[in-house]
Formats: structure tokens, C-alpha cells, sequence
DNA sequence: ATTTTGCGATATGTATACATGTTGCATCAA
DNA sequence: TTGATGCAACATGTATACATATCGCAAAAT
């Protein structure tokens, strides 16, 4: 233990420039390489790497290397596809189960939005928010991992257009109305709605390419 | 890589062990012993007790050693919740895009029920197909993560009872049904009460314990 | 010219040695 | 008797050496 587990600190590296974008899929992701970058031996090397193949970030390519994943448009629907219907999910349990001071939390989120505020940052704040709300540690584990696997190839597309934005600020005003009145249905229904905009436009441009 | 890879042989065998009960939740899995015992270096057992942490099966005890994932109450009831809802999410997808033929396959599997036939086997061939016929593989993929996850549990008890095996048997049919008039929500309401219904004796039962 | 075969390089799989931190017990002091 | 302190044993974390399989390239044969 010569120090804090460098183990830990080669996964968080490596995930940050999958999820980041500075090792594009199809990268290769060499032990020895990595190794000799790290300043470190193989052994650290390999234990980061088995951690981001079992969180689905790389895969093994030929020669049993692994390669920062590569997903099929089909693969991609699949992933955007479950991601849309997790948050959907969500948001109905969400709209049955948050306490009133957690849905005052969700509309602060949002009214803290506005034309000199981040929209990214308030976009990840209010899912969060709805995430905890659904009160199910596993089901929020699970779409923190499929937000994880789908960030490369979402932050693979430029800043998003405004028009979006000011649409997306209004979906999140209406999934916001329906957590209110306890309209389960009516949330998962707009939140499926929402996530299926966001990531349709992404799949698009993605399968375009 | 002497032969077929013994790292993978020892994930599978702990795997086993886990999910049919001979190593219950608590059991300390010491890389030293475990090495010993399968005939081999630490490294392949190291390899494969990361694997399993990815899994969910095990987990870090005092002075980082594995040991047999262990859970509360409550996190078990997050799991089997959110075991329920996947199952019926798949379920109204199943009833929107399965194919005839697969619907076919869907009603042979429960045909082949009956007094003589093996229930377990058949129940999960009837979720498999339903989980295939959803056409989404992200959603198969965490649907079998959570299978597994919760398999140590479930298999804690004892056989079935017999007039809950009826009840589930009937179950199944009106899932089928739902599925043949593609009527989307049935099928999801009916599943979610079939895994409740299922899951929460089960959970019962632990949480008595 | 094309295909096949064999050799060499390289990367991963495994084993083992070493470093380090933690746990538990024994011993000694109050 | 009880508490603290120090040492020893053992576990995991890391480094390195060795075994082995796969890939690519070159050379030779058809």
C-alpha cells in the first residue's frame, strides 16, 4: 500500500478521458503502455482496466487488449433507449414518493435557471434531484452507470443549440408541474418525452457520421 | 495463458457457489486462501473477486477483504423493487414488439407446463423470452444483472409452495394474454404484480429472519 | 503474382517476491 | 485486575520475472 491505492486513481484517470472525450472509442488501451504513462507496473494497470470493462467503458479488442468501447448504432439505440425508460421510471416514482421539501428542492433547481446560468449544470441537478426522489438506491445506481456508458458519444456533439435549451427548460417545467400534482403517469410520460428529444438528436447526428 | 484462461474458471466457480448458497452473504473470501485452494497464484483469483465486485456478488469488508455481498432490508427491497419494474417494463415493450413467431414460442413455453413439468425451468424460460422479445439488449443486460444479484436471496428459501406455484402459473397466462392482444400496460401492471407478489414473500421471509 | 508457412516480436496471463498496513495477542506497568 | 503498548503474524497492494498465445511480416513454394 505505498500510498492511496493507485489502482483507484489509474480507473478515475482513465474514466474521466473516456467520459471526457480524450481517448475517442476504438482507443487502445495497452497494459504496458499504460504502465510506463502511469509511472506504475502492470498490476494496477490491469485491476483499473477489468473495473472499467465490468462498468462496460472498454471492451477487449483483438489479442484480448482492451480498447475503449465501440457500440453499433443499434448497440447506441439500445443504451439511449433504456436510459429514456429508466428516467421514466423514475420521475412516476419520483412524483409519488418525494416529500414536499424535496419537490420545493426540484423547483428551486429550476427556477435557479435562467439566461445567465449553466444549463448543463442545472440540467444534471434537477434528474439528480428526481433520482433521488424515486427512493430505490438500485434503480439510481443503475442510471448513474447508463448515464456513465452513453457520456462519451453525448459529449461527443458540440454545445447544444439554444432552441433546444429553451424547449428542454420547458419539458423540465412541466415534469416539474406533474411532480406536483402527483401525476405519476403524466411525469414518466413527459420524462420519456424529454430524454427521447435530448438523445434523438444525438443518435442522429451520431449515425449520420 | 497456460489454457482457457483459469481466472474466468474461478469467477464462474465463485459465481456458482454464491448464487446457489454454499457461500452465504458474510462468507470472507481471502485472495491467500482462495489461491490455495483453486491450485493457483493470487493473480487470476484477484481478477476474478474484482469481476464480482463489479457484479454486485461481493464486497469490501474489513481490511479490504472480500467477502459475500451482504444487504439490509431496505436494500434488498430497493433491488427486488427495482427487479419488478424492469421486469414489467420489458414486459409492455415485449407486448409491443414481439413477432408472432415469438409469441408462439411465448404460449409453447407455458404449454409445456404442468404437474410433471419443472416450474423453476419454465419460469425462466417465460421471463427470458419476455426479456428477448422487448428487443432491447441494454435492458436484458441489467434485467440479468439483477437476476443475478438477487439469486442468492431468492434462493435462500425453500421450494415453493404449491399453491403459489398456481397462482404464478395463472400469472403467466394473463401475461400471455396481455401480450397476444398487445395491450402494453396490462402486461406491465400484471408483471409488476407477479414479481411483487413473487419477491415479497421472499422478502418477507428475510427480513424476519 | 499469390498463397502459405514459419519465425520473431509483442502483449497478455500467471507466478512469485517484496512493501506496507492492520489486527490481535502477549506482556508489562499502574 | 485492567489498561496500554509493542511486537509478530497475516492480509492486501505493488513490482517484476517468466510462460504462452496471437499477430504481422517475410520468404519460399506453387
Amino acid at each position: 500500500m505505498t500510498a492511496p491505492r493507485s489502482a483507484e486513481q489509474v480507473h478515475t484517470a482513465l474514466a474521466a478521458g473516456i467520459v471526457q472525450g480524450q481517448l475517442p472509442p476504438g482507443s487502445p488501451l495497452g497494459e504496458t503502455a499504460l504502465a510506463a504513462q502511469f509511472g506504475l507496473s502492470r498490476t494496477p494497470v490491469r485491476e483499473a482496466l477489468q473495473k472499467l470493462a465490468g462498468e462496460g467503458l472498454v471492451e477487449r479488442g483483438p489479442r484480448r487488449a482492451f480498447v475503449v468501447r465501440r457500440m453499433s448504432t443499434d448497440a447506441l439505440r439500445h443504451l439511449f433507449e433504456a436510459l429514456g425508460e429508466l428516467e421514466a421510471l423514475c420521475a412516476g416514482m419520483a412524483a409519488r414518493r418525494m416529500s414536499a421539501a424535496e419537490i420545493a428542492l426540484l423547483a428551486r433547481i429550476l427556477d435557479s435557471d435562467g439566461p445567465c446560468a449553466d444549463y448543463a449544470d442545472v440540467n444534471i441537478r434537477f434528474h439528480d434531484a428526481l433520482r433521488q426522489g424515486a427512493q430505490n438506491q438500485v434503480l439510481a445506481g443503475l442510471l448513474g452507470d447508463l448515464n456513465r456508458r452513453s457520456l462519451p458519444w453525448r459529449n461527443a456533439q458540440f454545445t447544444q443549440r439554444t432552441e433546444r435549451i429553451d424547449t428542454s427548460r420547458a419539458e423540465h417545467r412541466a415534469i416539474l408541474e406533474a411532480v406536483i400534482t402527483r401525476d405519476a403517469d403524466r411525469a414518466a410520460a413527459l420524462m420519456r418525452t424529454h430524454m427521447g428529444a435530448a438523445l434523438g438528436t444525438v443518435l442522429e447526428l451520431i449515425a449520420s457520421r
